[in-house]
DNA sequence: TATCTGACGATAG
DNA sequence: CCTATCGCCAGAT
């Protein structure tokens, strides 16, 4: 476990039922301001944390897990529009 | 030290 | 709105 690894997982373990935060944001977060590429890794690669929580700067859902990451974030009461998350 | 790999981000066309 | 590119980063090899 680096210490990338933990503070990430620890800033994403924080967000709140129907709270959304951008890869930009977490990485920010985390105080590796412009590792958002390497968060995506990080998720990729955990389990037991709320990833679903995390979108792309655009709003975007993550590539391959749309279905099941717009049914979670519904059911958090999250706005989804076109595949993308409302502003 | 050099390369390669992604759940990224901003920008140009 | 879409794709192509380029810059950026931590990790793995």
């Amino acid at each position: 476990m680096t210490e990338f690894e933990g503070r990430v997982l620890d800033v994403v373990a924080r967000l709140r039922p129907g709270e959304v935060a951008t890869y930009g944001e977490i990485a920010e977060e985390a105080g590796y301001p412009r590792a958002a590429r390497a968060v995506g890794g990080v998720l990729a690669r955990s389990d037991g944390v709320p990833w679903w929580r995390v979108v792309a700067s655009t709003g975007r859902l993550v590539p391959g897990h749309e279905r099941e990451q717009a049914r979670r974030l519904r059911t958090e009461g999250v706005r989804l529009a076109g595949g993308r998350v409302r502003a």
